[in-house]
DNA sequence: GATGAATGAGACTTCATTCAT
DNA sequence: AATGAATGAAGTCTCATTCAT
C-alpha cells in the first residue's frame, strides 16, 4: 500500500519553480508559450513538468488556483480587520487596490485559462468560495455603515474584477479604481 | 509604379466576406482559429485570403480597424447631436451603452489583436483619432454643462473601454455601465 | 460550391507514393515506424502526408484496404475461372499460394492495423465482402465437386489466413500450404 | 568476483510478481504497454523493475522464456507418456490443444517479442531445445506407429505454432486444430 | 486573380531509462 | 535493495505560409 508519504523535498521545490516560471512566462508571452520553454525557465526537463502537470491545462489551472488562493487570503484578512473595527469601504478599496498593484499581471493568466479551456480545479473552487464569503462580509459591513450602495452584490465585484486592467501601469490601476469606486458607494466623486 | 487601378468588383466582395468571417470566428473561438477555417467560412481558398492579407496579424488588424471605424462613426454622430443641443452626459452614456450592446463581441477581437501582436494599421490610427476628437468634444461639453467630472480625460475612456465586459450578457453590460458611470460624473448614485 | 473537380495530378501521385512507402516501411519495421520517416521515404513533407491521411490509423487503414482490394480482385478472378470450368480445389490452393507468395509481407500490415487500432474503412469492408462472395462460390463449387470437405466454411479461411506465415520464406509458405490444405479437403495427404 | 549469494527472498518474490504482471499486461495491451504500468501492476516501483530486468527487451525475453519452459515441461510429459505406451498422435494432438487452450495469450507475448526485437535468452534456448527433443521423440513415435506423415519434421511444428490463433475464442482454437491436424497425419478428414 | 496542395517548424505529449534519496 | 522523481529523445499532429496549377 503506497500511502502518500511526505513528498520528496526536491519534488516540492521543482513544483514551486515550475509554477513560478509558468506564471511569469504566461503573463509575459500569453498562453501560447511552449511547455519546453516553461520547463527550461524552471530549470527542469519537460518530462518533469509533465510529471507534475499531466497537461498544459493542468499547469495553467494550477497557476490560476495559486493566485486565487492568495486573493482569498487577502480578502479574508481584510474581512478580519473590518470585523475588528476597520471601516469596511476603506478595506474594500484597499483590497481592490492591492489586487491591481501587486498581482496585476496574474489576471492575464486567468484570461489565458479561459482561452485555453483549463478546468478550474477543486482547489480553485475552494479559493473562490473563501473569497466570496469574505467579500460578502465586507460588503454587508459597508452597507451597514452606510457607505456601500445597498444594491451592490458579489456579482458586481466579479464583473469588475474580471474586467480590471491588468497589463497597465500601477498609475492606470489606481485611476481605474478611482473611476470605479463611486459606483459601489453612496457617495459621488468630490 | 503600379498606381492602384480601381480594384475588381469580386475582389472587393471577397475582402468584405473575409473580414466578416474573421470577425465572427475570432469572436467565437478566439485568435487560435485557423486561417483555413476563416477562408472556408468566407467561401474562398486560403490563397485568396493571403492575397488580401499577407499575414494573420494583418487580417486581425484589419478586423480591428473595421470595428474602430464603426465606433468612430458612432462617436462622431453623438458629438454632432450634442453640438445640436443634446445633453452631453446622456450621449456619453448612450454611446457607452451601444458599444456594449451592439458590438460587444468585437472587443474580444481587439483582445485577440493584443494576444497575437497585431500592429495597428494606419487605418486604425485614423479611426482612433476620429473617435478621440469626438469623445473629447463630448467630454468638454459635459464638463461645461457641469455633469462630467472636471478631471475626466480621454485616457479614462480608453482605460474603461479596454476593460469592458465583452463576453457577458447584455444585462451584465448594463450593470457594468451603472457601476462605471458615477466615476465619470459629478453625481453619486441615487 | 466546390463540387469535387478531378483531383490534381500531383496530389494523386503523392497519395500513391505515400501508400507505397507506408506499405514498405510498415512491412519492414512494423507499425512503430514514424510518420516522418514514411513521409521522407515518399518524398513529401509530413504536412502532405497528414493532408492525405489525417491520422496514422487512417494511413494504416488505407494500406490495408489497398491490399484487401487486390486480394478481392484475385479471389474474384479465381471464382470466374471456376465458373468457366476450372477445378475449384485447384483454384483455392492456387489462390492461397499466391496470397502467400506475392503479397506475403502485407499481412504484417494487417497485423499492424490491429495493433494500432485502425478502423477498417468502408472501402475495406467492400473488399472483404467481395472476397467473401468469391470464396463462398469457390467453396461451394469445390464441395459440389466432392473435393472440399462439406463442413468447411468461410470462417475457416478467415481463421487460416489471419494466421498465415507472413514473415517467412516462400518455401515456408508453400510448406504451410501443404500442411493446411488437407484439412480443407476430403482427401488425406499422399 | 561477486559469486551469486543466494538471492533475497523478497527479490525472488518480486521477480515472480513482475513476470506475471508483464505477461498479463503484454497479453492484454500488446508490447506498447509502459514499464511504469507493468511496475504498478506488479506492486513495485520502476526502479525495482529495472534492477531485475535492465531493459524492456530483457523483460519480454524473460516472459517468453518463462512460457517456453512451461511448454517444454508439457512436451516432455507428453513424450514420457508416449514412451510409456500412449499413442503418439493422440499425445501430439492433445499437446497442441493444450497449447491453444491454456496458454493462448502467451503466444501474443511471443509475437510482441519479435515486434520489440527481444533477444532470446540462454534460458529460452534451453527450453526450446528441450521442447525440440521431446517433440522429435513424439513425431518419430507417431511415424513408427504409421499415424504421422513421414515427411513431417520439427520445423513444421514451428511453422504452425508460430502462426496459431492466439486472440481467438477456444472454439476457434479447436477448429484451427481440426483443420491443421490432417496435414500432419497420413489420414484425411472423415 | 483564385485555388488548394505542399511545406516544415514547432506544439504537446509519451515513455524507456537513469539516478538521487 | 527499493523508491519514484527526473531526464530527454522521439513521436504524432497543427497550422501559418508558399507556390505550382
Amino acid at each position: 500500500m503506497t500511502s502518500p508519504r511526505r513528498p520528496r523535498a526536491d519534488a516540492v521545490r521543482n513544483r514551486k519553480k515550475i509554477l513560478e516560471a509558468a506564471r511569469e512566462l504566461i503573463d509575459a508571452h500569453g498562453p501560447g508559450i511552449g511547455m519546453d520553454e516553461i520547463a527550461a525557465a524552471a530549470g527542469v526537463a519537460v518530462g518533469t513538468l509533465y510529471r507534475h502537470f499531466p497537461a498544459k491545462t493542468d499547469l495553467v489551472a494550477a497557476v490560476v488556483a495559486d493566485w486565487l488562493n492568495r486573493v482569498a487570503d487577502d480578502a479574508e484578512a481584510a474581512a478580519a480587520r473590518t470585523a475588528a473595527g476597520s471601516r469596511a469601504l476603506d478595506e474594500i478599496a484597499a483590497f481592490l487596490g492591492r489586487l491591481l498593484e501587486t498581482v496585476a499581471g496574474d489576471l492575464a493568466v486567468k484570461a489565458a485559462a479561459r482561452a485555453i479551456g483549463a478546468d478550474t480545479s477543486t482547489d480553485a473552487d475552494t479559493a473562490i468560495k473563501r473569497t466570496a464569503t469574505a467579500l460578502t462580509a465586507l460588503v454587508r459591513a459597508g452597507q451597514a455603515e452606510g457607505d456601500v450602495h445597498p444594491d451592490v452584490t458579489l456579482a458586481d465585484f466579479r464583473l469588475l474584477l474580471d474586467n480590471a486592467p491588468t497589463d497597465r501601469t500601477p498609475q492606470a490601476g489606481a485611476r481605474w479604481l478611482t473611476l470605479v469606486l463611486p459606483g459601489l458607494t453612496t457617495h459621488g466623486r468630490p
